[in-house]
DNA sequence: AATAATACGGAACGAACGTTCCATTTAAAG
DNA sequence: CTTTAAATGGAACGTTCGTTCCGTATTATT
C-alpha cells in the first residue's frame, strides 16, 4: 500500500512541544516548526493538521507526560510531605539549570493563550481542576497524619501551594537567583505546617 | 511654525499600555495600535518610534502609573498588614471583574518577552527588585510590631508575598472564582503571622 | 499674507506569515 | 513485478506583518 513515515510521530510532538513551551504559540512560526521538527512543511500538516491543532496536541501531551505523572506520583506517595517538597524543589532546580527559562508551558499558555483562545483555556483549566483536587486528597491525607496544619481546609491548602508553584513559574522569567528560590519554597511548605 | 498634535500622548500611551496588557506584544499588530489608538500610522511612528519602543515606553509606563503608586502607599502605610491585605484584595477584585482577564502587565511580559528580549527583561527585573525590597522594608516594620512572624526574615517573607501575588497574577487566567481567590489570599496572609 | 515646520491620512513597500498544492518517491499489498 | 495509496520536498499561494514614504493640511511665527 502505502509508505511507512520516516519519522516518529510521538518524537516530533515531543519536539513540537519544547519550541512552543520555550517560544510560546505567536513567536514560534511555521518556519520555526519545520526546522525544528526536522521534517517537511507537508508532513507537518498532514501529520498534525493546522498549526493551532498541533498546538494543542502538544499540550495535551504536556500534560500526560509531565504533568500527570507528578498528580499519580503525588497519590502513592509514602511521605506526603517529602513529596510536595521535593515537587517544589524539582521547579527549583529546573529553574537554575534551564538557561532559557522555559517555566511551564501550562502557564505560559495559561498568560498567553487562554484569555482570547477557549479551548486552550479550557485545557488548561482541566489541568487546573485535576491539580487541585489531587493536592488537596494528598493534603488531606497529611492532615490526618498530623503532617499540616487544620487551620484551613485541604482545598484552600491546596490552592494556596499550586498558586505557589504558578508564583515560581513566573519568578524563573526574571530571576535566576537560588536563594530566591530557597526563599519561596522554606516560607510556602512552612504555611504548611501548624 | 508647525501644527500642533491633535492627540495628547499621555493618553495615547495609556491606551497603548491597555492594549499590549490585554493582548500581549506579538498579538498586537501595528493595525491593531492604529484601531485602538485612533491615530494615524504615520503619527504613530513619528512620536513613538517602531512597535518595540512603543512597548518599552508602555511597560515603563504602567512601572509609573500601577507599580510605584502601590510601592508609596506601602511605604507611609499606618497599618502594613492591613496594606498588604488590601492589595492582595485589590488583585481578586481586579480579576473578578475585569472581564478580559488582562491580569497584571508586569507577569504578562515577564512570561512573553523576558525570556527573548534583553532590554524588557531588565525592566521586569527592576519592577521585581524594587518591589520585594519595598515589601521586605514594609513587613521589617510590621515585624517590629509583633505583627507578622520572626520565624523567616523579612526579605524571605517579601518574596514570598511577591510570589504569591505573581502566581495570583497567573490564576486570574483561567479561574474566576470567588472562593479560588479567597482561599488563596487567606492562607498566604496568614503565613506571615506565627 | 507669506513662510516654514510639523502633523496627518493613505498608499505602498518588502518580508514573513500560515497554508496549500503538486510532482516525485517510496513501500506495502495483490 | 505491478499496482496504489501514502509520505515527501519544494514551489507557490494569498494574506498580514511592521515599516516607510509622500502629498496634503494645518498653524505658529515672520
Amino acid at each position: 500500500m502505502a509508505r511507512t513515515k520516516l519519522f516518529d510521530e510521538a518524537l516530533i510532538l515531543d519536539k513540537a512541544m519544547n519550541l512552543f513551551w520555550e517560544k510560546g504559540y505567536n513567536a514560534t512560526s511555521a518556519q520555526d516548526l519545520v526546522d525544528g521538527l526536522n521534517i517537511s512543511r507537508s508532513s507537518l500538516y498532514d501529520t498534525f493538521g493546522d498549526k493551532h491543532s498541533l498546538f494543542v496536541k502538544a499540550l495535551k501531551r504536556y500534560r500526560q507526560e509531565r504533568v500527570d505523572p507528578v498528580l499519580n506520583g503525588l497519590d502513592s506517595a509514602g511521605d506526603v510531605e517529602q513529596y510536595i517538597r521535593d515537587v517544589f524543589v524539582a521547579v527549583k532546580d529546573e529553574a537554575l539549570n534551564d538557561a532559557c527559562s522555559k517555566g511551564c508551558f501550562m502557564v505560559n499558555s495559561a498568560v498567553e493563550m487562554a484569555p482570547v483562545d477557549p479551548e486552550i483555556a479550557s485545557i488548561v483549566h482541566a489541568i487546573m481542576i485535576d491539580t487541585e483536587s489531587a493536592v488537596a486528597k494528598a493534603i488531606e491525607k497529611g492532615q490526618k497524619q498530623g503532617l499540616f496544619t487544620t487551620s484551613h481546609s485541604a482545598q484552600s491548602l491546596a490552592r494556596f501551594i499550586f498558586n505557589a508553584i504558578n508564583g515560581l513559574r513566573v519568578t524563573v522569567k526574571f530571576d535566576t537567583d537560588k536563594r530566591m528560590f530557597d526563599d519561596i519554597v522554606d516560607v510556602s511548605l512552612a504555611a504548611l505546617k501548624v
